[in-house]
DNA sequence: CATGCCGCCATGTGATCACATTTTTGCGGG
DNA sequence: CCCGCAAAAATGTGATCACATGGCGGCATG
């Protein structure tokens, strides 16, 4: 539990690890978008030493993960109505032209493997496990997206998932009720019967359906993640002895 | 001489004037594909430290305009057949829903100063004026898709051209020979009858038109950039006294 | 009791250092 | 003349330090 490392962590770059460990954090929603992020008080966190951190933030912000700010300190970018809808239009035009070129790719073993990661959504959707719903359901994504092999769509795709990401989490609870059709499984089927056609309507229903309804939480908190300026960015100013942002140590 | 600071540098940090400058270079094809980035060499080159450098690097490496490679070096993404097709794949879907979504905005102002960009575009066409040519090209395109404000979708497209920059300079003679038909002025004349699928089509008959041929000469060299491995990749040991990188000091 | 000013603390930035790893170079043997 | 091995140089990585900036609370004052 001291380390909590994997066995192949060591191969990597300390600052390659906070960076995976962060991108999932903000991925699965786990950061809050108003929440402090210091380079110290992550370093503390992770038991590293300040220069990983920054290089990982640094990446994140290049992603649009994150954003600069003028005072020259990083948070997640506050949501707006007008941006949610942007990344869902992008989100739409990448997914759909993503799956159609993975579709000449798709096997049987393929499509095996995403009926086992749509079983994983339903049942996170069952429990009301909100990590795991996430989490299956990129991977559910990612997966068919990246049939085709490494393609230059995917880490687009990825930032725009990130960007959302923190946002999702609390638009889970309205999407449980409306979540009555599975798109997925209608994805699954376009998959099988090979039609590329199908599969782009489902994909983007899948996209439209999973997130729609999060402007009407926009709507109702107005501005999520603080407004234009900086104001209420900033958690408690210690860095130490709060929640914690990162799971547990690196 | 000896600085070349512009008036505000010192409104940005060290590191964002790096990575502005290093993305500039990348972009108009001035970084050769096999060129070697050292840390120390290109901190040398900037009369900077390694530190902003290090995270410029990491900066371009999240926007995938350089790649790290196993080694834990730097370079540029050696470039195939199959890459760049999906590159421009991604270009077009992008771009294309990038125009549509602008045309809501397009002023009359606006279309004069596309207009603008597309005769300083002509003007180094005519000239050979192979960096005026990136960069006015980048700039039409760019002024186009930013009309709608602050968009998911610009840093996305950034991205895209940042991977195809340093190869489009060894393919633009062939541009050149081909550039026949003026894609930007079919775009203009779009924008000014607010023809949004005319504007789709112009915007991708423009990507396809502009570096299509890049395939060719991708053929004829084979995997520019080194092929898989890491050979050839670097080029003299040393990191001072060689063509430089980057201009001059920052 | 409200308000504005001042000083302290936390934070970001840039530079530098030590170490492990990789790459290059030079030399000896076949 | 070519190949392989060892020494040497170079590079990336992580940690730490000094400094400037900015935010926050305490304190004096009206």
């Amino acid at each position: 539990m001291a380390t909590g490392s994997s066995a192949d962590d060591d191969a990597r770059t300390l600052h390659q690890q906070v960076l995976a460990r962060l991108r999932e954090n903000i991925l699965l929603g786990r950061i809050e978008p108003g929440q402090a992020l210091t380079i110290r008080g992550l370093a503390a966190e992770l038991g590293v030493s300040a220069q990983p951190v920054r290089e990982a933030l640094r990446q994140l912000v290049a992603e649009r993960a994150l954003e600069l700010m003028d005072n020259r300190r990083v948070r997640i970018p506050p949501m707006t109505i007008e941006r949610f809808e942007d990344l869902i239009a992008a989100r739409i035009v990448l997914e759909a032209e993503a799956a159609a070129r993975a579709m000449p790719y798709v096997t049987e073993s393929l499509i095996g493997r995403l009926e086992a990661e749509d079983a994983a959504v339903n049942t996170a959707v069952a429990e009301r496990d909100y990590d795991r719903w996430i989490g299956a359901n990129y991977a559910f994504h990612s997966m068919l997206y990246g049939a085709a092999g490494q393609s230059a769509f995917l880490p687009l795709i990825e930032s725009l998932w990130l960007q959302v990401g923190p946002f999702l989490r609390r638009a889970i609870r309205t999407i449980s009720g409306h979540y009555t059709v599975d798109r997925h499984n209608e994805a699954l089927a376009a998959l099988r019967r090979r039609d590329t056609m199908a599969l782009r309507i489902a994909i983007e229903a899948d996209i439209r359906d999973g997130i729609a309804h999060i402007g009407s939480t926009l709507i109702r908190s107005e501005a999520l993640g603080a407004g234009t300026g900086a104001d209420a960015v900033r958690g408690p100013s210690t860095s130490s002895g709060r929640a914690g942002v990162v799971s547990e140590a690196v």
